[in-house]
DNA sequence: TAATATACATACCGGTCGGTATGTGAGCAA
DNA sequence: TTGCTCACATACCGACCGGTATGTATATTA
């Protein structure tokens, strides 16, 4: 409906890559991009390529068709950057919990307005994509999966050094950690209104601090 | 991608009204179907046109154009819905904690494997249109803070009647709680696996009831 | 050097989209 | 009966979509 382009404020974080990358990996963050803001059935190739002067011949040289190229964004890019922000600073942890709290209240802190008009390009293309097409429901699903065992793992550690109260499952915790992250972006999102998103992820600290042992 | 149509165990609870409506009825209930099943982008008027036997020239005289329709739909349909299924449910309980209880417990039974395949018209169509069309944005985001507020309003009346520990904030909870249950819907939705949401919802439940006093 | 494969570039196609222009019959008011 | 409005019905339009056929420059291999 209307253009959010040639800006990176807009990304949720930086593609640091942007420069110096092959046309393979162009096509890639370009596709990610307009994945981002419109969605993937209505992202236009023919956009993609205006943005970055890759032609239309290249694209379809490095990709068979548009689901494909839509498959390699998500095995690539999207997975890759949420193992990156959210898996691998929670399994590099000494204390999960802390860097769990750390890790939203960086959040609430850092993002600012444009970074959550998007809302998580995980999320975003879960809801659109997960009921019409099997492929990008089950290799959306694997990042939720490793997401969901990553949170998991670290409340069973927590719980063994006696960190958390043994009542809670580990399991219900983490699957109820990352809905309600995700779920927080989208309070976010559609509220437009940091401090919303914010008093969201508050409710979500105080959690962690009741199953906590004092 | 493919097809969902013809058949009404694909949509989250039965609109009772589908036979012996007007022509706009028509049109409207055919809309949120196709909405709900493709988005609001995808989502093509000559499909449901086909569907209802209505044709173009009968749409066109009720709505001036798609984005219209679209609002229409929010406002006069999703928005009953979640009314219905939510927030009266909510208002009119005398203990509204044992009714937030109730209603997810309530859903993990009534859900069926098709019901979570679509995910939530809410949530779905906030993800998709808040970041794009701001006409969209304001609507939806009218229903969810209707949604917190009734929650908020439940906390409160529960915090007063000494149901819920005096630490937390009713605005927090009542934010997380609808992030949550948006949250868990989507849980569901990408693993097609109702003991996931279930088990999501599980957690919910036991954060309900750590913070209430017992 | 000749042959072949790679990595694109350009031009174009059929199909679908939202939207519109125009026509038509029923109901009603004068 | 006439004239007007409402509630559609039909046919069609330009724009844009994903995808393809074909051409070409460069690098690699025989």
């Amino acid at each position: 409906m209307f253009d959010l382009d040639n800006s990176d404020i807009y990304w949720w974080r930086p593609l640091h890559e942007e420069d110096a990358q092959d046309t393979r990996g162009k096509i890639l963050t370009a596709a990610y991009k307009e994945i981002h803001v419109n969605g993937f059935q209505a992202a236009s190739l023919n956009d993609m390529l205006a943005h970055t002067g890759v032609t239309k011949g290249a694209l379809y040289h490095h990709f068979p068709n548009k689901t494909e190229l839509g498959y390699a964004v998500v095995d690539e890019v999207i997975a890759d950057r949420i193992v990156h922000s959210f898996i691998q600073p929670l399994t590099e942890a000494e204390d999960p919990i802390l860097a769990l709290i750390a890790m939203i209240e960086e959040s609430g802190k850092s993002f600012t307005l444009s970074d959550i008009q998007l809302g998580c390009p995980l999320g975003n293309l879960a809801q659109e994509m997960a009921p019409i097409d099997e492929g990008f429901r089950q290799r959306l699903n694997q990042i939720y999966e490793r997401w969901h065992g990553a949170i998991e793992s670290a409340m069973i550690k927590a719980q063994q050094a006696g960190r958390i109260i043994p009542e809670v499952d580990a399991k219900q915790v983490a699957m109820m950690m990352v809905a309600t992250m995700e779920g927080c972006l989208g309070a976010g999102m559609i509220s437009q209104d940091l401090d919303k998103l914010m008093c969201c992820g508050a409710g979500l600290i105080q959690y962690l601090q009741l199953i906590q042992v004092d």
